[in-house]
DNA sequence: AATGAATGAGGATTCATTCAT
DNA sequence: GATGAATGAATCCTCATTCAT
């Protein structure tokens, strides 16, 4: 029963499935067919929506990319303070939505698409610019010189425990993760990890 | 006329090709007659040789942590005091061999078979332990019940600046990678990052 | 807002958009989508039109025959005497009208059809025994017994030269196309060729 | 049962089987497995042969304008004087090999191909020049200044005898045809049709 | 009158894998 | 030891067609 309107909703559920389904499987060898039947709709549905597999994949890390900016956005309007800032900034990097394991795992794969995929690769860039713009506007007044450096570290580190995680399927390491960042932090402003 | 003795020969030709091959097209949808045309055979002989694809990748993920294993052991062995190792340790992991861009694309494809691939999930934690345990038989002795975190922060850098790295095409990346971890390091160590 | 009436304009606007897209794509390898597009309108609109697909083509053939007809009709019109006629018949064929390289385009690919579907089959049979009666009132005063050959020599030659017109991308052809027919002509009306 | 050297045997099979294929369906719109299967193999093994749809066509108008010019060559080797031979390269080309209707249809379709393909528009070319140029080398002897057009006339004729027999499903047309461009021929050579 | 929504069916192409030689 | 031959299975994508609105 067809009904008007209907191109957000399918897009969204599409997204919404492509994500499921590569964090599900794995890996980027998912097919259209099984994206689209998890989304309830057939495979030609989807590409009349989205034109191609790539489209739908490059969505689907749009979509990581603005529920994370969402969360990163949420989390800064509550906090106070440089270092309040930086640590709202962290924690929401690994906030629950964002550590689920399926959206780990897409993001790890979207890693890998973006070596192949200009439009991927422009979006992690994207991200990574984000990341680091924010970091270092708390950063710089706290350590002048050494902010850059310092945010390197700690988006590097952001990153290679979100690999990390990837390998342990155990879903402790969310807080763990979160501690390590913020224990590179307090070391990156005070000096001594505690 | 067939050679006697081959085997070696070819599986190392072959596992060479699928790490160069995995990096020329960035992600693991490679051919099994791709790798082996690289190596100068049939895809038949290859399959002869291996069984089959995955085996191919698991070996080719053997060879790349042989490679750095070695690469630690020798950089190790002219190290001295437990900085000078842990520094070795770290410069050992960035060195160029390890940091080819086809080596770092084929790494960050290795991650992601991990979740798929049983045997490539524990390759990979036998890389993690390692590396674990090699930064922590340095770390004890200097930081006691600080060394856990802090090898854990290392190793996460580590690996979130290799997958950076495979994003940006550049090869500036390797010496600036290796003194954002020992400035880490460094930090672990003595406090303030200077 | 819907209008009244619509009907004979939309179906004219498909078929004209039919032809012209043949044209384009060069074979009937053409979608209801593209040709609906061309027309204005959706392609669930031409179903309710049509009925479908090869319907639409058959309504393309049935105009360009018609448009055939009606240049004949207007050329004869203004001739007098048998050769004068048989001229104008010819004139006729190659009229620009009927010479567009899309035309030439869609009347080939009508060819192909017909080897399919038996309307389109019938239609052009149609167009060829109409050639052929209007050949042959003019001719058989003339020629006599001779001008049941003469007929089927100089619709042949009109039909090679249509076949031959839609290779050469060159619009040259038309007059001479049309000449060669009418040097055909003389030579059946009064021996040797010029 | 593999064999070796297969290759050509299949590949002419193929050739063999894609134009029974398209004389059989009657337009180009034959499958690759229906070629395939009809020539007793897997549609994958014709893609490892030809590398893809395109190419099979192509092998196909190549085999069929070979087997015209063997036609041909064949006819001329036995005729003499000019005109023996104009006569042998007309009925060479309604010789029974090239006037089967699969072939005929075959032939029709390759008009079509050309207008999308360029090689196949070649490959045309190809045979009409050649045509051209075995008519002019008996008639400018014979006509001086008024052979070039007098081939295209004869060329002409019979490019439109050959489409029109694609339409006539009886096989009477044959001799016909032959018969019609003779005439004209003679004609042509000597004035007035008989 | 008109269209967006939706799908089933089909086809080209790719590839890992097997087998006979 | 080595390979050409061969295929089944899978996947992306396209499209004619239908239907509810």
């Amino acid at each position: 029963m067809p009904k008007l309107g209907m191109e957000p909703i399918r897009r969204a559920a599409l997204v919404k499935a492509a994500i499921d389904e590569i964090g599900a499987v794995g890996n980027l060898d998912v097919t259209v067919s099984s994206i689209a039947k998890r989304a309830g709709m057939s495979s030609a549905l989807a590409h009349h929506y989205f034109g191609g597999k790539e489209q739908i994949f490059l969505a689907a890390m749009r979509h990581a990319l603005a529920l994370y900016a969402a969360e990163v956005r949420t989390a800064l309007a509550d906090a106070t303070g440089h270092q309040g800032r930086l640590e709202a900034i962290i924690r929401a990097g690994f906030a629950s939505s964002n550590f689920r394991p399926e959206v780990v795992a897409a993001w790890l794969n979207f890693y890998v698409l973006a070596q192949t995929s200009t439009p991927a690769h422009d979006l992690l860039r994207i991200y990574q610019r984000r990341l680091h713009s924010n970091l270092m506007f708390d950063l710089r007044p706290l350590l002048g010189d050494r902010a850059e450096a310092a945010a390197a570290r700690i988006a590097g580190l952001i990153d290679g425990l979100y690999l990390r995680q990837g390998l342990s399927r155990a879903n402790t390491g969310q807080s763990d993760a979160s501690r390590q960042v913020l224990a590179l932090l307090n070391t990156e402003l005070e000096g001594r990890p505690q």
